[in-house]
DNA sequence: CGATGTTAGGTAGACAGACTACATATAGCG
DNA sequence: CGCTATATGTAGTCTGTCTACCTAACATCG
């Protein structure tokens, strides 16, 4: 997959995934592998900077545990998040539908 | 529409409006307009470079001509483009199926 | 004739978001 | 002890799209 593909539209990944109920990072990271079909593959480098540009948002907000030795930061959507969720869901159908209205391909009828 | 949502998809819109025949630059912008219902209102300074940059790489081939006094650069799709717009499509339906696998929203069954 | 709008093409530079590469730390296994 | 898996994080780069601008011919209105 082409690494651009994923622009604007990884908010919407990450918050669809906590829509679910509360992960930490690492975990989301595989979420997505398992979600895509093990198409979506992102480096942490990518997510959790975006995690904490989300919890700057007030998307998501975030609590530190320790787990057999090793910490985490376990993040949720707030309120807030989830709105932003539905909007993204809304956009992402909106988006779809644009390009598919170019992709779609075939002759196009001349406007009438 | 967000802006950076089109990242990695403008060069297969561009093939695809030019594989129902060939356009000059202003023309796929309003033929893009029509496609996708209005959603998409690509400036200028995205379309230009972009078309340039298909031809460097040998997906479309242009032409001068004068209409009525004013100079067109005419596009039109190379067996490199049309082949190129065949695995755009391909891309774009493996993009959707892994995104949408992750909005698609619902709890989500476990490993097997 | 001058102003404005439409058609048409173009460039330079900024910007932002995702990536690469790296750094850190604990636990468990051989 | 080294290696792998788990887990988090930062710095800097890269690149494609956008903003803002420029040019030019023609048409129309006043």
């Amino acid at each position: 997959m082409k690494s651009d593909a994923l622009r604007g539209h990884l908010d919407a990944l990450l918050l669809a995934t906590l829509d679910d109920g509360e992960l930490h990072g690492y975990a989301i990271i595989e979420a997505l592998q398992r979600r895509s079909g093990g198409a979506l593959d992102l480096p942490t480098g990518t997510v959790y900077p975006a995690l904490r540009r989300l919890e700057r948002a007030g998307h998501v907000a975030s609590e530190w545990s320790t787990v057999a030795g090793r910490k985490r930061r376990t993040y949720r959507l707030t309120g807030a998040g989830r709105r932003a969720l539905s909007d993204e869901r809304a956009a992402w159908r909106e988006f779809t539908t644009a390009i598919e209205g170019v992709l779609g391909g075939g002759p196009w009828p001349e406007q009438a």
